[in-house]
DNA sequence: GATTATATTGACCGATCAGTCAATGTGAAG
DNA sequence: CTTCACATTGACTGATCGGTCAATATAATC
């Protein structure tokens, strides 16, 4: 199989555990849809939770892609971008096929800590809240671990919100309770935009 | 069936969807589990997804009689209470056998909108922030609605990443927010404990 | 063009899925 | 004690689950 129909392969199967769910997704289908038979696909991941993995894996690079990237054009200081974070998160929830987090959904679904697809899972938290802290700490805040900590909190429910409410307005709720932590959080360092 | 059978049915019902997941729960297991045979359950609930909606109600009742109560226990006052919330959500983390939120899980694996599971779980949050709501009328706040809502997005993410990092330190982040939140809404009106 | 190594396949495995049915057990009314 | 209405049961259905295997197609090597 060449690397690009694996790819696709993943691609797919990305598109029907995002919209199915995992466990209410069967092999059968993902074979159906992306036209390789199981056999195949099993000679390429040795069982489903390890096509699940590769599948969070693509997930992974292109929601960290997208979203830095988007914070990026969005605002040009730190500061700015942290914030922009909920304006791009409210583009996504406005996308048609949005269905929540599909990080969130894993983890409901496989709530073993010892499972490997679950602890995959919140490695993606844990990415973002790096990269988070990161910027709180070039925006100056006085303690970055903690208000990347709370931006990941803010992020988390207004994306289960959105999801469970099919309303986009859960962003813009984040967004005002962002501004205030960093407004408090820069207190005596420069807080120009 | 008696009542109390049938509650009990539904009670160990909920624990098995609640440890394992809904669809990854098969009905074989729920009558091995409860000691009643699946033709029984089946003549009481004509199919899963109604023992899941029957199971849902149990946890909604449940829960918000728990956490209603456990704020009044730990507040006097409406913002306090509000505040105690927080405290109340630690202590369930901190429960062993703590594995997130049923709704955010059975919204998760049930999206489709128009699924009566999906609507329910999502009622039971919009219960929540109206609780909330009346809460922060009392308590003084410039926009009830507005505080309400950000008090359920606390909750939520807070919940979340519980659920997913295994620890509980994600209620006192949420309660450090939700402070903020509460001295920056209700200036100009009473602060008193 | 023959040989060989590798991909791919449809058919199949036992287990489990949600749900059903004929048969049996049970308790109250007569 | 009999009858009758109803609750409960184990065994069963066709479908689907994750996963496998012998056979075939394909492509590279000589």
């Amino acid at each position: 199989m060449s690397q690009s129909k694996r790819a696709e392969l993943i691609r797919k199967a990305l598109l029907l555990f995002y919209r199915n769910g995992f466990h209410a997704t069967g092999m059968d289908l993902v074979a159906k849809e992306t036209g390789v038979s199981k056999t195949s696909i099993y000679k390429h991941f040795r069982t489903k939770d390890e096509l699940i993995l590769a599948v969070l894996r693509l997930r992974d690079e292109e929601f960290r892609n997208w979203l830095f990237r988007r914070m990026e054009e969005l605002a040009d200081t730190p500061q700015g971008q942290l914030l922009a974070m909920f304006d791009a998160l409210e583009e996504w929830f406005l996308e048609d096929g949005f269905k929540g987090c599909m990080f969130i959904k894993a983890s409901a679904e496989f709530q073993n800590p010892d499972d490997a697809i679950n602890a995959q899972a919140y490695a993606h938290k844990r990415m973002l809240v790096d990269h988070f802290e990161n910027l709180a700490t070039h925006a100056g805040a006085e303690n970055p671990h903690a208000l990347a900590r709370q931006f990941l909190l803010l992020k988390e429910g207004a994306i289960v919100i959105a999801a469970m409410s099919h309303s986009e307005s859960a962003a813009r709720e984040a967004k005002s309770v962002a501004s205030l932590l960093v407004a408090s959080g820069l207190v005596g360092t420069q807080r120009t935009a």
